[in-house]
DNA sequence: TATATCTCCTGCGGGC
DNA sequence: TGCCCGCAGGAGATAT
């Protein structure tokens, strides 16, 4: 599932590929796809024809086009992307191959300098999103208004540890629950911070609140390490669903502690792995090295 | 206001 | 073989 290092995967690949562009064409397929822009589709599309890609940027799990009316001039809108489960930012050059992918949602084509190329949108599941939007000032950094509400994620070189630990210890809600709060901390899903609770050897339903400041100062610095070198290996792939510009996968399931990995042995004390029901998904944790809270519902 | 739960969606795999 | 059901999960909407 695409969390922060797949996304930023594709944000290189796009940056690559079509940074100093110009959109040329677009096309949305997908009512879907442009549900979070009222006009719908057509309007989409055409928001986007003409306009040169200023810079292609990342917030958390969020990524978007800067996009400016003339070259060398500043962006003044976006196009934000949020790529859902499984959306896929996919670069194609030269020849249209013939028929179109199944689940292809939005499609652009821009002019760059290194030649034409294609940037298609497929999304499997549908819960991936295109929408134009104005830019503004949020906390000091320009983003798109649909991710001014979301946090800073762990990669930022701005983000503030000391804040985000205050923030935490405010809160009654288990640990893992924040960690998947975007507007806490972003860029965060399931299987990172299954494996950097493991790290820290920390149950997720541990109330945020019961945790010490160093205590959550460390599990912040395995959650940025998690992602860093999760980053590193081109991201997690479990199936084709996540691959990145070229449509190719990354490697870091193969370094995965917990997560996918019900009864195998803790890489660390050598229990079984256990597999428990939460927020309607599946959490993955050591019992011996991560002890459940007293309290906490058995599932 | 803070917290918890529901809902959207599609394809795969297991059970019958 | 074919059908049904559970599962995967990000994040906005809704409920408590």
């Amino acid at each position: 599932m695409p969390e922060l290092p797949e996304v930023e995967v594709v944000r290189r690949g796009l940056a690559a590929h079509v940074a100093g562009g110009r959109i040329t064409a677009a096309e949305v397929l997908s009512a879907r796809t442009a549900r979070r822009f009222e006009p719908g589709t057509a309007a989409l599309a055409h928001e986007l024809v003409g306009r040169e890609v200023a810079s292609v940027d990342r917030r958390g799990k969020y990524l978007w086009l800067a996009l400016s009316d003339a070259p060398g001039t500043p962006a003044t809108s976006a196009l934000a992307v949020h790529l859902g489960m499984s959306g896929q930012m996919l670069v194609r050059t030269g020849a249209p191959v013939a028929g179109r992918h199944p689940h292809l949602r939005a499609s652009l084509a821009v002019d760059t300098p290194a030649g034409a190329v294609r940037v298609e949108f497929v999304d499997q599941r549908t819960f991936g999103w295109w929408m134009p939007a104005p830019l503004l000032d949020a906390d000091g950094t320009v983003v798109p208004a649909p991710v001014a509400h979301i946090a800073r994620d762990p990669l930022d070189p701005l983000f503030d540890h000391t804040a985000v630990v205050a923030d935490m210890r405010r809160r009654r809600s288990g640990i893992k629950r924040l960690l998947l709060d975007q507007t806490v901390v972003s860029g965060v899903g399931n299987i990172y911070a299954d494996e950097a609770l493991w790290r820290a050897g920390i149950h997720g339903e541990r109330p945020a609140e019961a945790l010490s400041r160093p205590a959550l100062r460390r599990l912040l610095g395995h959650v940025r390490e998690v992602l860093a070198e999760s980053l590193a290996q081109g991201g997690t792939s479990f199936d084709a669903l996540y691959v990145n510009v070229n449509g190719e996968s990354g490697y870091f399931s193969r370094s995965l502690n917990v997560y996918g990995r019900e009864g195998e042995p803790c890489a660390r004390c050598g229990a079984p792995i256990r597999r428990e029901r939460f927020m309607n998904r599946s959490s993955y944790s050591c019992p011996r090295c991560q002890v459940r809270p007293r309290g906490a519902a058995h599932p």
